[in-house]
DNA sequence: GTCTATATATTGATAGAC
DNA sequence: GTCTATCAATATATAGAC
């Protein structure tokens, strides 16, 4: 895969992401070297640092940009009735988490990895998120139609159910993405006490 | 916290565990350094060898050994109502959770790094493990007292969110221990349907 | 934008003295 | 059982040519 001289700026840049975000994933962030992401790519090691300023800046930016792209894609309508919604949260994560299992596992075992500053930054985009859920938990309350008493303990704990898919999940298993989604949801309806 | 020679064999070995078992969990197997763990032990990296084939055995060490405990420690009683067992669970995998939140991390997060037969035997033991919760599920299904349709995935769904704990819990934060086993145990009940 | 070449540091593991 | 000393491999990151 050696290349000779030559620009492709714009394909570079999300190929070294693509391969960062699977050898991290697979061997552990500091197990890999900035020589073996290059090799996937196909340029040199000296190239990477055209596009971070260091090892550790490319893993927050995984990091940091999967958390965006969660935030952005989640669509909520709080006037909907909460049980919709929750439902809805439900599959928006387990779909998200099984089209990225990578990064959803980078980014609960990598923080570590961080520095202060990206770590703090990441974590207030985390918190978003659970924040997402948490409102639909305390509309439920409001509404009558769940009981939850604590919501942020829920929060937390729904999560980690959910995203706990990508520990066994696995393609051309048992059950399919649809009936996974439907037995975590009789799962959770319960929980919240629906 | 240099030493002299001489020789201290029945602790040295149980104090390389406790700091690798510290180390890894906190920064990553591969981040870590056999010298790290010899001075944090107080003796030299060469000394290290006489405890451990080599780095990789010393972490599956860490992970069987963790496993077994938890499978020993484990009691379960097949004659009482499965919804006592399942409370019975649920307080002993918090419990011991929240008593060793480094091993617990480490048994999910660094099994890639094994070699295929030492991974083969961790999931061997965690598989019986998770056994040990779906017979309970298993049991009140058939008792009447819960309504699971699909009691292997619902084992890996509570362990997931039980286990979850050790992500968020803080000695001396807002929740106790026995609130958070309170909390969760409203939630489990409600998601097996009791 | 990518290459080659390299400095500087650190690693896992071993050999042999005590 | 622990130490000192060391090998050989590999790491991150940078400098300068093209």
């Amino acid at each position: 895969m050696a290349r000779t001289h030559g620009s492709r700026a714009e394909i570079t840049g999300p190929l070294i992401r693509d391969a960062a975000r699977r050898l991290f994933a697979r061997h552990g962030f500091a197990a890999v070297s900035m020589r073996q992401i290059a090799a996937e790519v196909g340029v040199q090691a000296g190239t990477l640092y055209s596009y971070t300023a260091d090892k550790q800046a490319l893993l927050a930016d995984l990091l940091r940009s999967h958390m965006e792209d969660l935030l952005a894609a989640w669509q909520d309508d709080p006037s909907r009735p909460a049980l919709d919604r929750l439902r809805a949260f439900l599959g928006f994560h387990i779909q998200t988490s099984l089209e990225r299992p990578e990064a959803v596992f980078l980014s609960y075992m990598e923080l570590r990895n961080l520095t202060a500053e990206n770590r703090a930054q990441i974590a207030a985009l985390r918190r978003r998120y659970e924040d997402a859920l948490e409102a639909i938990l305390i509309a439920g309350e409001a509404e009558g139609t769940m009981a939850v008493p604590d919501t942020r303990l829920a929060t937390m704990a729904l999560i980690a159910m959910l995203t706990g898919v990508t520990n066994w999940y696995r393609e051309g298993g048992r059950l399919d993405q649809d009936r996974v989604v439907a037995v975590y949801w009789d799962l959770v309806r319960g929980a919240v006490g629906a």
